[in-house]
RNA sequence: UGGGGUGUCGCCAAGUGGUAAGGCACCGGGUUUUGAUCCCGGCAUUCGCAGGUUCGAAUCCUGCCACCCCAGCCA
C-alpha cells in the first residue's frame, strides 16, 4: 500500500507542488449530485480526491451539488455520507452543499447581467432548442439577446421574486452562438423551478444550472484540482469563460480522467434507479448491484474496494475492466482473516453404515495460516450430508469426489467408501450408504488408504439450517445495454439454497467467512433470518476434461 | 461533413528520444487433508496503420484509420 501511485494527474500534482505556490497543501472535492447511491465508479473517483490529499498533504471537501429539488433529496445525502465514511474516507469539517453559496452565486449572476455578459431569454424549452443549431450549423441569436442591462436585471429579479412560471424566461451567458462547441452557444445559466429543496425549502424558485454552480463553488473553496470524469472535458471551456467573467480572485484548473467501466455493470444512476424503481433488483443495496451499498450487503471488504481503485489506476483512456479483477481484490483481502467453516449449500444425505454411537467431537482450526484465529469443534456421526455437487455416479475423468465404490476423505474427520446409492422414484439420488474407516481419522491416520480427494461435509447433529444465496451477474451481457433492461436481465442472477451451516459457523460473530471449497460468504444484516450472501466463489481450476 | 478526446499483451496500465515496468487473466511446475492459499517459471523483437527525421523513435514530424464525448431550462 505504501507503493508510490504514479498517474498523469499525480505526476501533475507533484509538478505543481515544486512550483511551490501551495504551501497549505492541495485542495480536492468530491461533487456528488444526492440523487441516488453511490456506486464503485464513485470509488474511483472518492479513492482519487481523497487519495491525493492524504499522500501529498491538503484537504478534500465532500460536496453535494444540489441544485436541482426536483431530483434530490436528504435520504440519498445520508447514504452517500455514509458510504464515504464506510470506505474509509474522512471529510473533516469540509462538508458542504451547492446549495450553501445560493447567495453568491446569485449576486455573481447579477454582475454578469450588469456587466452586460448574461441576457433574461424568453424563449420557450423548444425555441432555444431549435435555435441552438446542430453539430455541424451554427445557431442563431435569441431575439432577447440585446436586451439593456435594466431590463434584464429587472426581468431576473422577477425570475427571483417568484413572478415567473417555470420555463417562462432563463438566465443565459452570452457567449458565441456560432461557437463550435455548443456549450459556449449561450448556455442557459439559472431557470425557474418551483418546487422546495431539501436544505433551502422554499427560499428560491430559480436555480443555478451545474456549469454555472460549479466552478464558482470549486474557486470558492478554494480547490486547487478540479478533477472530474472525461464527459465534462467539453465544458472546461465554459467552466473557465464563467471564472474570467466574474470578480472572482481564484481560479482552478479542471482536469479530466476517464470514468470507470466494469463489466457485466451499469454505472449510470438513471439506469440503477430505473432497475430500482421497476423492482428488477431488491433496492439500492441489492447484492448484485455495484453500489456501495450492494457490494457492502455483499460482503465486499472496503479495503478490496480500495485495493481495486489503486489498481485500474487513472488515465484518459476508455476502459472495461474484467470482473475478474474486483474478485481478485476481494479474495486477497478475505483470504488473510475470513474465519473457515463449512457449509453445505445442496445437501445429499450419507449413512455411514457401520458408525453407531454418538456423535465424535472433532477439532479444526478456524484458519490455516492464521493460527490466532484459533480452533472450533465439528462432529461426526452417522447422519451426514455433504455436497451434492460432490457426488458423481458416474465421475469424469480425473474426479476428486465421492462416486460408487470409490473413497474420499471428509475434511477434519474419516476417510469414507460409497457402497451404494438410493434414488427415489424419478432416479434422482436421495442418499448414499458408505463406511469410514476408523483408523483414517485425520491427523491420526494409519489406514494406509490415499483417498484422491478432500470433500467437506456437516454431520447432521452439529447443523444449523441457513439460506444461502449464491449471485451471478445481474446481467447476461459484459455491456448491457440500459435502454433495454428487460432483455439483459440474468434469470439466474441468484439463487436461493436451503443449506446448512456448522453450529460453530452460527455461534462465531464474526460476519466474513470461508465456506470451504465454496467460496466467502457474509452474513445478512438486513434480516433477523439467518442469511447468507456469497462475496465471491474461491478461484478454481478444476475443469471436467470429458 | 463541426468541435473536444483516446489509441502500448485477452483486461487494466507504466513509459515523455536510448533500445517495452507492474497487476489481473492465462499456461506450465512445486507444496497442500480447501481442485483454495502459497511458491517458482512462462507470457508484447513490439507500442492503431503508413511514411519521414535521427546513430537510435512507443516517445519527434506528416498523412491516414478506429473508437469515445457534445445539440437537457440534468449533473
Amino acid at each position: 500500500m505504501s507503493k508510490d501511485l504514479n498517474d498523469f494527474i499525480r505526476s501533475r500534482i507533484r509538478a505543481d507542488l515544486d512550483e511551490g505556490d501551495l504551501s497549505d497543501g492541495i485542495v480536492t472535492r468530491f461533487p456528488p449530485e444526492p440523487n441516488g447511491f453511490l456506486h464503485i465508479g464513485h470509488a474511483k473517483s472518492i479513492c482519487l480526491n481523497f487519495g491525493v490529499t492524504e499522500e501529498f498533504g491538503g484537504s478534500t471537501y465532500l460536496r453535494f451539488d444540489d441544485t436541482n429539488p426536483r431530483k434530490e433529496s436528504e435520504n440519498f445525502v445520508e447514504s452517500i455520507k455514509s458510504d464515504v465514511r464506510w470506505l474509509g474516507f474522512d471529510w473533516k469539517d469540509k462538508l458542504t452543499f451547492a446549495s450553501d453559496y445560493f447567495d453568491q452565486l446569485y449576486s455573481y449572476a447579477e454582475q454578469l447581467i450588469n456587466d452586460g455578459k448574461a441576457y433574461v431569454c424568453s424563449l420557450t424549452t423548444d425555441e432555444i432548442r431549435n435555435t441552438r443549431g446542430t453539430l455541424l450549423e451554427p445557431g442563431s441569436d435569441s431575439p432577447y439577446r440585446d436586451r439593456s442591462s435594466e431590463e434584464n436585471l429587472s426581468l431576473f429579479r422577477d425570475m427571483k421574486a417568484g413572478k415567473c412560471e417555470e420555463g417562462e424566461h432563463v438566465l443565459r451567458a452570452k457567449i458565441d452562438m456560432s461557437s463550435p462547441n455548443m456549450n459556449m452557444r449561450d448556455p442557459v445559466l439559472y431557470r425557474v423551478i418551483h418546487a422546495s429543496h431539501h436544505r433551502t425549502g422554499d427560499d428560491w424558485c430559480i436555480y443555478p444550472m451545474y456549469d454555472f454552480t460549479h466552478c464558482i463553488c470549486d474557486a470558492l473553496e478554494g480547490i486547487t484540482h478540479s478533477l472530474c470524469t472525461l464527459e465534462f472535458e467539453n465544458h472546461r471551456p465554459l467552466y473557465d469563460w464563467v471564472l474570467e467573467n466574474i470578480d472572482i480572485n481564484y481560479h482552478p484548473p479542471q482536469i479530466e480522467f476517464s470514468r470507470l467501466g466494469l463489466e457485466y455493470a451499469v454505472m449510470s444512476k438513471r439506469v440503477i434507479t430505473e432497475l430500482v424503481n421497476r423492482g428488477y433488483v431488491e433496492g439500492w443495496d441489492d447484492p448484485r448491484l455495484y453500489t456501495i451499498a450492494g457490494l457492502r450487503r455483499r460482503g465486499v471488504p472496503s479495503e478490496s474496494i480500495r485495493n481495486f481503485c489503486r489498481r485500474i489506476g487513472i488515465s484518459k483512456q476508455d476502459n472495461l475492466v474484467e470482473t475478474e479483477y474486483l474478485d481478485f481484490c476481494v479474495r486477497e483481502e478475505l483470504e488473510q482473516d475470513a474465519p473457515r467453516g463449512m457449509a453445505v449449500i445442496d445437501p445429499l444425505r450419507v449413512i455411514i453404515t457401520n458408525f453407531d454411537e454418538e456423535d465424535e467431537v472433532l477439532t479444526a482450526a478456524w484458519h490455516p495460516k492464521n493460527p490466532e484465529l484459533g480452533n472450533r469443534h465439528l462432529t461426526f456421526g452417522r447422519e451426514i450430508y455433504i455436497e451434492r455437487a460432490d457426488f458423481e455416479e458416474i465421475p469424469p475423468k480425473k474426479y476428486k469426489r465421492l462416486s460408487p465404490g470409490a473413497i474420499v476423505r471428509l475434511r477434519y474427520a474419516y476417510i469414507i467408501r460409497c457402497d451404494e446409492v438410493i434414488k427415489d422414484g424419478n432416479g434422482e439420488v436421495v442418499e448414499i450408504r458408505a463406511t469410514y474407516f476408523p483408523d483414517s481419522k485425520s491427523g491420526a491416520d494409519t489406514s494406509g488408504l490415499k483417498p484422491k480427494g478432500v470433500i467437506h461435509f456437516i454431520s447432521a447433529a452439529n447443523s444449523i439450517a441457513a439460506e444461502i444465496r449464491c449471485y451471478e451477474h445481474l446481467f447476461i451481457s459484459k455491456v448491457p445495454n440500459g435502454d433495454r433492461l428487460e432483455n439483459e436481465l440474468n434469470p439466474e442472477s441468484v439463487r436461493i439454497y436451503s443449506g446448512l451451516i456448522e453450529r460453530a459457523l452460527f455461534e462465531s460473530d464474526a460476519k466474513s467467512f470461508q465456506f470451504e471449497r465454496n467460496g466467502y460468504f457474509f452474513r445478512d444484516e438486513s434480516t433477523s433470518r439467518l442469511v447468507f450472501n456469497r462475496t465471491v466463489t474461491l478461484r478454481d481450476k478444476w475443469k471436467p476434461t470429458t
